[in-house]
DNA sequence: TCTGGGGTCCTAGGACCC
DNA sequence: TCTGGGGTCCTAGGACCC
């Protein structure tokens, strides 16, 4: 068995960098990203943070700074980003055959087998980063180290420096640890870090001291590991399979709190036809749904209390999910309360195809596969509508025309790359 | 003033079974 | 007085990640 090799790539301020790309006026100029409702800032150009604008600050705060011209404030464009990613992530089969994609801007890579040495190596990653870079004009960092959580860690020490980092070297590495506090840890929270320290751990070098087994006994096996990996001792995986997820979850937080009943369900309902069609273009099925509601976190009287309720047949058909979101929505509302956010999650999601080959066996919704057949061919029809004719062309009568708790997106920038009528043009002089 | 959204995995405890 | 000992499955809640 020969030592593994594991990388983490990393896209530096993806967002900001991404809404730079089409804009070369903003270059060398403070960006920063809105979330969902414009409510607070989720990413910073290298400009942004030198002027002390924090993650998560709110929007409000910084609002001056936007106005006086000294900022570019974009709300988030998810569709765009999601489309930058892919062709990233596509760039890095050039170099590795195995590769997990984490998240929209980072993914794990594997160097394993491949003949490269020290020789060799350094080389490499500098290609890799110039290349993406050249190519798709979002900058990246790239770390390396025998272990995924060591790899983390070089990202970390990468993405500070001039973009690449080794730690397949052992002293380097002790050195590289005990710079690093606990809380930075991969894995190491809010609520672990404290508890680590009152253990004695500060440092991520500290951890790797610590004998794994009392780990283990004292805070669980997720830890135990954790300090395994910190050696060198490989305990992660690469998960490099088709990601089939177990569920589906669509949220939002209203601008303002909601109290009535109707808005709620239409939002509720909204977000039953996002996940169903989410599940559909899958290709999975859900076994369940589950409602939540909350208030305001921020407030003494928080409420949050969710209820669940399983289908009896496995199902991505719209209006029956929608059905039960709403009567499950009915047992939890109450009058008068000032809800801040509604969820919807689909639960327990299962391949359609091997849910069907078993169906006969398990259903008991009292539909003839007649029906079943009828209910998704409608399904694969609204599909294609939406698909061709534009996102939210067709949708069911509950999900309501006004929609009163849809927010504020007022900084969105063009479709650059994904729709037609928003491609950049390019002027001949 | 405001304070995101979407996931995964582990643990603890109860129900139930032999 | 004593009133087994495991095992599995499910759910809720907590912790983490980006």
């Amino acid at each position: 068995m020969s030592l593994r090799i594991y990388g983490l790539l990393d896209c530096n301020n993806f967002f900001a960098s991404c809404e730079k790309l089409f804009r070369p006026d903003l270059a060398d100029k403070p960006v920063v990203v809105l979330s969902n409702n414009d409510g607070v800032v989720v990413a910073r150009s290298p400009e942004a943070k030198q002027l002390g604008i924090a993650m998560g600050e709110a929007y409000f705060k910084i609002k001056r700074l936007a106005e006086s011209g000294k900022i570019a404030v974009f709300s988030s464009n998810f569709s765009f980003y999601g489309d930058i990613s892919n062709r990233i992530m596509q760039m890095l089969y050039r170099w590795v055959p195995l590769v997990e994609i984490y998240s929209i801007d980072e993914a794990f890579l594997e160097f394993t087998n491949l003949g490269l040495d020290s020789e060799t190596i350094t080389p490499l990653q500098q290609e890799i980063i110039v290349t993406i870079k050249k190519w798709t004009g979002i900058p990246v960092s790239l770390g390396l180290g025998p272990t995924m959580t060591l790899a983390k860690v070089a990202n970390d020490i990468a993405k500070k420096g001039n973009g690449i980092c080794n730690l397949m070297d052992k002293e380097y590495r002790n050195e590289i640890l005990s710079r690093i506090e606990i809380g930075q840890v991969w894995g190491v929270g809010r609520r672990l870090a404290p508890k680590m320290v009152k253990l004695g751990i500060r440092t991520a070098r500290d951890l790797a001291a610590i004998d794994p087994l009392w780990m283990r006994r004292e805070l669980g096996i997720l830890q135990e590991q954790l300090v395994r990996e910190l050696n060198g001792e490989h305990c992660i995986d690469l998960n490099n399979a088709p990601s089939s997820r177990k569920s589906i979850q669509v949220s939002r937080s209203f601008h303002d709190t909601v109290d009535d009943f109707q808005t709620l369900a239409e939002a509720v309902a909204t977000f039953a036809a996002q996940a169903c069609e989410q599940a559909r273009s899958d290709g999975t099925v859900a076994s369940g749904i589950y409602v939540h509601l909350n208030t305001s976190r921020y407030k003494e009287s928080y409420l949050s209390e969710g209820k669940a309720q399983g289908f009896d047949r496995a199902t991505a058909h719209s209006p029956t999910v929608i059905r039960t979101a709403l009567e499950l929505l009915k047992d939890l509302f109450r009058q008068g309360t000032p809800y801040k956010k509604a969820t919807v999650i689909l639960l327990n999601l299962k391949d359609n195809a091997v849910t069907k080959s078993q169906g006969i066996l398990f259903d008991m919704d009292n539909k003839t596969p007649e029906e079943h057949e009828q209910e998704e061919r409608l399904m694969e029809s609204v599909d294609y509508i939406n698909r061709t004719m534009g996102k939210g062309k067709l949708f069911f009568c509950s999900q309501g025309m006004k929609q009163y708790w849809r927010g504020a997106s007022e900084h969105r920038s063009p479709g650059y790359t994904t729709h037609w009528n928003e491609l950049p043009v390019v002027k001949a002089k």
